[in-house]
DNA sequence: CTGAAAGCGCTAACAT
DNA sequence: ATGTTAGCGCTTTCAG
């Protein structure tokens, strides 16, 4: 059985194909009588108009693409899902790609995201390195970096945390805690994000008369938690630890788990990003809270602003967010009180 | 500067549009020198075929839409991430909505789908409830439903884990290592595989002797750790808990740390789906381990059959995955040895 | 193997 | 306020 198309509904109401256009498009008043047989109409044949033609017809595409490195990563699921909702509600589709995590991967799947002709696109690249197939986009489509970016010289929007300052406020309260050795837990110092935080940790830490270290430990769970291991099997044990992504915690918690090293207790630890898992466990864990919910809105505000103003092209605005240090019960106060 | 089409392409490489169109979907042979002026043509303009049109005239659609409750349960986003994959790899691409676990958000979001004119579908519902839109394409587009859906009587093709069996086999588990008194922790009982999970170990548990209670927490981590403190604080404490689904586990550890009750030494917890963060704990969790990926896979199967199979209209089949468990530290051993 | 021309379902411009 | 008609960019006949 076939579709119903718009002559189909026009038809059965017995107007013309544009009658029916305009009611479901509302880019033209119609008489509420018809408005109502159009709708019975349609209703009836369950007629659902095709986007394809009509994208095609009006150069109009109320799609945004939108491009992350992974969708198992809570952090990023929940931009998505935050995007999904302002879309929504603004009348757009959002169509999602991942990455993967891999560069080759990433370029084909933006590729194929450009195909559907997104009126802009919101990205997070796996690298800080901005890929070829958006560079390309610069003088065609709207674009809004977030995140993984390096924003120095990044020629579109971008919308990130300062991540400097969040390894800043870790390393001071750890210090202000009286932690002089401070781990720090990175996936990939390639990453900006990871970069800065583990920078601005290093400094503060450094600073204050503590000795600060950085481990890269890769993206994987397992392998990062064999790194870890390693280095505490074969070092002085550090007095905190800084989990500077979800995994990286979570390879931390591993490998201390296995060795019997108790959260708090033996070796505080922070974290970056706050997951519900964080907070149930006897020694919920302190973080450094990213407000996801507003980085997506930022990001989303930005894209529809160059989308509506349509052609003026201003300079890149880079919207710096921050994060937030939240206090639970996992880091130990080794001065005086405690 | 507007975008290539088409016409320039073939203007610049010197042949008809339609050899241009050879080219690129290779459905009839071209001569090698006319394809690299054609490549190179398409390459020097920056040339991406319009799906719109390319959709609108050959009537085909290479475009599964994926409907989930929830894009932030890493369930659920690992399903995607498959099925992306899985797509990508074959020439699909995916277009997915969630529901945000709400009846009336699923319709809009199943409507917003089908205007893409998919290939098919994969829905995840969000309840056991088959939503109207989706009924209604009965006759006209391949539907595969996965994991929250009654599979009687389902009129399409179901990839479901037995539920029943998960919950017997996490409840014998129990009772073998001594445990006589066992709450569960459903999440909304309305859900087929939560109703079927508890079942299965209710009435596991009851057999063998041991006494079993449910408590429905609902969807919301904080309100779920709440009935489960109350519950808790007013009855006498049970040797095992029995996790329905990742939340409903948070929920019982909030609950747990915030009483100071310890997991294996003092009460025993059994999971239901296994996420990393439940490996990186002192007392790792001993889960029923849904097969996630062949859960995607057999779902994606089903639906390029039907989809390729075109027309032919089988009976619905229903495919039935196992949970497995994996034994971790979460469970203490009531009998003898330990 | 290649080109010319028709037409997918819709909307924009124009006519009524 | 409604109808008529052309055409968006592509693929598909159908000729050559």
């Amino acid at each position: 059985m076939k579709k119903p198309s718009i002559k189909d509904v026009a038809q059965h109401a017995g107007v013309s194909t544009a009658t029916v256009s305009n009611v479901f498009s509302g880019r033209k008043p119609v008489n509420d009588d018809l408005k109502d047989r159009v709708r019975a109409a349609a209703e009836q044949l369950g007629y659902q108009a095709n986007r394809a033609a009509s994208q095609l017809r009006s150069q109009r595409n109320h799609v945004v693409a939108v491009l992350v490195p992974n969708l198992t990563d809570t952090f990023f699921a929940k931009i998505i899902s935050n995007l999904e909702n302002l879309a929504f509600s603004q009348g757009y589709d959002v169509i999602v790609a991942s990455s993967h995590d891999r560069l080759d991967v990433e370029e084909s799947r933006i590729k194929a995201l450009l195909r559907w002709q997104p009126a802009g696109m919101i990205a997070i690249p796996c690298s800080g390195e901005l890929p070829a197939s958006i560079a390309a986009l610069k003088e065609t489509s709207p674009v809004v970096m977030v995140d993984r970016v390096s924003v120095e010289g990044c020629p579109f929007d971008t919308v990130t945390i300062d991540n400097y300052q969040s390894g800043v406020d870790a390393g001071q309260f750890l210090a202000d805690q009286g932690h002089q050795k401070v781990l720090i837990a990175a996936s990939n110092l390639d990453h900006p994000p990871i970069q800065n935080r583990a920078q601005g940790c290093f400094d503060t830490v450094q600073k204050l008369g503590g000795h600060c270290e950085i481990l890269a430990l890769g993206s994987d769970l397992d392998e990062g938690a064999k790194v870890v291991g390693d280095w505490l099997d074969n070092n002085e044990p550090p007095t905190a630890i800084f989990g500077l992504t979800n995994v990286t915690t979570l390879s931390v918690l591993t490998a201390m788990a296995d060795r019997g090293i108790r959260v708090c207790d033996h070796i505080s630890v922070v974290a970056h990003d706050d997951y519900a898992w964080m907070s149930a466990r006897s020694a919920s864990l302190t973080v450094m809270q990213q407000p996801v919910d507003d980085i997506a809105k930022t990001a989303w505000q930005r894209l529809i602003d160059r989308i509506e103003s349509d052609g003026v092209n201003h300079a890149p605005q880079s919207s710096v967010l921050e994060a937030h240090l939240v206090k639970r019960k996992s880091v130990k106060n080794l001065k005086g009180g405690m």
